[in-house]
DNA sequence: ATAATAACAGTAATCGTTATCATTATTATA
DNA sequence: TATAATAATGATAACGATTACTGTTATTAT
């Protein structure tokens, strides 16, 4: 049984609307101006806690710690190798599934896809 | 300037011609059966140097440690949830690669895509 | 043979994350 | 509304995987 808390409603809220998937680390110093005395443990509580019930999404990285999506149902992101931005990626997940299911025995469930390089924003200031 | 090692060598023979892409502790204990004082830190040191010289891949996962592959060109990979087990998965990458630079402004250099669900192994004694 | 130094074993330290535990807050029930 | 049950908390310790350090050993160039 789930008890209301003020912590993860401020977690909840700093998380949702935003676009650029923050880390546990970014999320906790955002609600600890709200919330001073907030711990470190209670961000990745909650923030577990609402993944398992399927609320937001854990997105594992190539490198360095997770990041969070308010979005909760698995699609692609995009890594960017400059400025370590995660974005979104508009790409059709079942054709990804199709691809895989194509040529393999087993019964696969879903796929996890990482993409890598360079964003747009580095793209332009590197020229 | 490289020099030669026997560490490195069992390093690389034990990882050879294996498809059960292994962790950096399997591959530490099987070799200390040879070099029975090596320790796991040169392990991961030439596993990381092999890496960085394209000769090995390093398999992130999505839970669980790191895997390695003797096969150094990046690929999908499969990951059993039931048994853990990590298998190549035959999908060809260039369309992998297209899916994401159909609709992506920056510019996509590659992909790590990870399949995960039922090895055929696991689907059949799960009847 | 000698000198330079890459690689080593052993171990401490790091990072991101999870677990523990006594206390506090929320909710159900009397 | 008071009380009891317990979910959630803050603080902190512990964890797993990996990396960094340090004095010693092995390999290679001279």
């Amino acid at each position: 049984m789930i008890k209301h808390s003020k912590q993860r409603d401020a977690i909840i809220s700093c998380l949702s609307d935003r676009t650029d998937h923050p880390t546990a680390e970014t999320i906790y110093s955002e609600v600890k101006e709200l919330i001073p005395n907030i711990s470190l443990g209670t961000v990745y509580r909650n923030l577990n806690q609402l993944a398992a019930m399927n609320k937001i999404l854990i997105v594992k990285t190539p490198y360095g710690p997770d990041r969070y999506d308010p979005n909760p149902i698995q699609h692609p992101h995009f890594f960017c190798t400059k400025c370590s931005s995660v974005l979104d990626i508009d790409i059709d997940k079942e054709k990804l599934l199709s691809l895989g299911k194509e040529n393999f025995p087993g019964e696969i469930k879903g796929c996890i896809s990482s993409y890598y390089g360079l964003c747009s924003q580095c793209l332009k200031t590197n020229k």
